[in-house]
DNA sequence: TTGACATATTCCGATATGGGAATATATGGT
DNA sequence: ACCATATATTCCCATATCGGAATATGTCAA
C-alpha cells in the first residue's frame, strides 16, 4: 500500500498547496474554472483534476452554468480539520504563557 | 514530480492519519518510542518513521534518556494549519446561521 | 452542421509514499 | 566483553500521486 488516497479524506486533499489555493480563491465565491485558470495560473486540465479531488471529498459542489461550471466553496467539509487542530490550540497557548511568564521573570531581575 | 515530500510541510505530515496519532499521544505529554510502539499497537520501525517525519517538520522534538528515546509534542507547529482553517470558520458559521434562520422561518410558518 | 469555447478525461512518466522484513546502531547491565 | 533492550535505518515492493500533452465531451452560436 502506499500513500491513503487523496479522495478519503479533507486533511489528504488540502495536503496539497493547490487545492489549498482553489479553495482560497472559492472562499471568496462561487467561481467558474474559466476563472480559477486565469487566477492560478495553473493549466485547465490540472485545475479541473484538483477540482474533483475537492469535489469526492464534499470540500466544493459545483453546478452548471450555460457552457460553464461554476464552483462554490462547502466550508463544513473543512470543520473535521478546525476540529482536530483546535485541542492543540489549548497546547501552543500554554507554552506561550509559559515563555512570557519566564519573560517577566528575567525583566524584574533586570529591573532590580 | 509526484507529490510535495511529506516532509516540507505540517498538512503533509498530518494527512497521515497514523501520524495524527501519534500526535494524538504526544499531547498527553512526552512518550517513549516504546510506549507509543504498544499504545499504537504499530510495528516499531514504522513508528520511528512516522516519527522522523514529524520531527522534520518541526512537530516534535526528542531528548535521550538511557537507551530510550523520549518525544515531546512540538505544538506551535500546528499552528500554520490553524489559522489556515479559521479563516474558513466564520464561512460555514453563517451558513449554519442561514440554516438556523430558516427553520426559524418554517417555525414561525408552522405556529400561525 | 460546423465551429468556437469551456471543461473533463485519459494516457504517460517520474517520483514519493507507506508497509514489511531484516539489519544496523546505540546504550545499559552483568 | 557479551548480551538484552531500545531505537533507527535500509532495502524492496506495490501503489498513488502530480504534471504534461493530447484528446474527448458538452454547449452555445451562426
Amino acid at each position: 500500500m502506499a500513500r491513503a488516497a487523496t479522495t478519503l479524506d479533507p486533511f489528504n486533499a488540502v495536503a496539497e498547496p493547490r487545492r489549498r489555493e482553489i479553495l482560497d480563491v472559492l472562499s471568496e465565491g462561487e467561481r467558474a474554472v474559466n476563472e480559477l485558470v486565469a487566477r492560478l495560473d495553473l493549466p485547465q486540465p490540472q485545475v479541473s483534476k484538483h477540482l474533483r479531488v475537492l469535489k469526492e471529498v464534499g470540500l466544493v459542489r459545483s453546478r452548471s452554468a450555460g457552457r460553464q461550471r461554476l464552483y462554490r466553496l462547502e466550508p463544513l467539509a473543512l470543520k473535521p480539520i478546525h476540529d482536530w487542530v483546535k485541542d492543540y490550540e489549548r497546547l501552543w497557548n500554554e507554552r506561550l504563557d509559559r515563555l512570557d511568564g519566564y519573560l517577566r521573570e528575567l525583566q524584574e531581575k533586570e529591573i532590580s
